[in-house]
DNA sequence: ATAAACCTTCCACCACACGGGAAGGTCAAG
DNA sequence: CTTGACCTTCCCGTGTGGTGGAAGGTTTAT
C-alpha cells in the first residue's frame, strides 16, 4: 500500500507519516521500484497507537521511547507506567498554573466591572502594577 | 538612563527590552551620539505595566494593542475588559481540555496498575487503541 | 499521447517569547 | 594606553507538531 492508501486507511495524512517517520517513529518503509514508500497494512496499527497515545497527553518524544522499547521486543509497560505518572505530575501543575492565572483575570474583571472607563489616564488602571499584588 | 540600567531598574533584561522595542511594544527611544538607547524614567513604568500583563495571561500581541489605545490617548479600558473576557473563556477551554486528558490518564494508570507487564506483546496493552474509548 | 492524480525530496514557515553569541563601536578607570 | 564593561546590529536557535509549496518523477485512465 502507497502513502496515500495509508493516510486515507488511518485518517493521518501522508505529510504527517512522513514527518513521524523523519523524526524516527516510523521506520523507514520499503520502496517500490520506483521510490514510493510501500506499506504493510500493519502500519495502520501503529499510526492508530501513535495517535491513540497523543490523546493520551503524551508527547511525540515519550511515543517514540515506548515504541523504541517496544521495537526492541521488551514490554514497556513499566516504563508506559512511569511516564503516565510523569505526564500526571506535569498535567496537574500545568492545571494549578492555569487556575492561578484564572483566579487572577477573575480578580482583573472584578476590578473592571467596578472601574469608571474615564479613570484610564496613563496606563490602564485596570491593569496597572499592584492591581493583583494586594 | 542607558538599557542597562533599565534592565537593572527593570528586572527586564536588555535583550528583552530590544526585542519589544523590536515587535512594537516600546517606542524607538531616544539616542545619545554615540547611537546608544537613552530612556526616560517613565519606560520603567512601562516596562513594569507589559510585565504585569503578561503574568495576568496576556500575550505580548494582546498587551501591544491595549498600549497602542492607550498610547493614542483613549482609554483602553473597555477593550481591555473585553480582552479579559476573551482570555477568561479561553483559559476555560483549556482547562478543561487539561481536565479531560488528565482524566484519560488516570483511567491508563488504574488499568497499569492491574496489568501483567508480560501481556505486553505487541504494541503496549495500556495505551492499545480501545484502552480509553471505552 | 496526454492529462490528472499521485508520488518524491527539500526548504520554508506558523505561533510564542525570547536567549546566545559574533563582530564591532564607545566610554570610564587605572 | 589598555583593559574591561557596556553598547550596537545581526542572525541563528530554542521547542512542539506539524503545514504549504516548489520542482520534478510516476502511474493510471482515457
Amino acid at each position: 500500500m502507497r502513502i496515500g492508501e495509508l493516510a486515507a486507511r488511518s485518517g493521518v495524512t501522508a505529510k504527517t507519516i512522513r514527518f513521524w517517520e523523519a523524526t524516527g517513529l516510523l521506520a523507514d518503509p520499503d520502496r517500490t521500484p520506483s521510490g514510493y514508500r510501500d506499506y504493510e497494512p500493519e502500519a495502520v496499527d501503529r499510526l492508530e497507537f501513535i495517535r491513540h497515545a497523543q490523546t493520551a497527553g503524551l508527547t511525540l518524544a515519550e511515543i517514540r521511547q515506548v515504541l523504541a522499547i517496544s521495537d526492541e521486543g521488551n514490554p514497556p509497560c513499566h516504563h508506559v507506567t512511569e511516564l503516565i505518572h510523569l505526564r500526571l505530575t506535569d498535567l496537574d501543575r500545568r492545571i494549578r498554573d492555569l487556575t492561578a492565572t484564572r483566579q487572577r483575570l477573575r480578580h482583573l474583571a472584578e476590578r473592571a466591572a467596578i472601574q469608571d472607563p474615564a479613570a484610564c489616564a496613563g496606563y490602564c488602571v485596570i491593569l496597572r502594577p499592584g492591581a493583583t499584588t494586594s
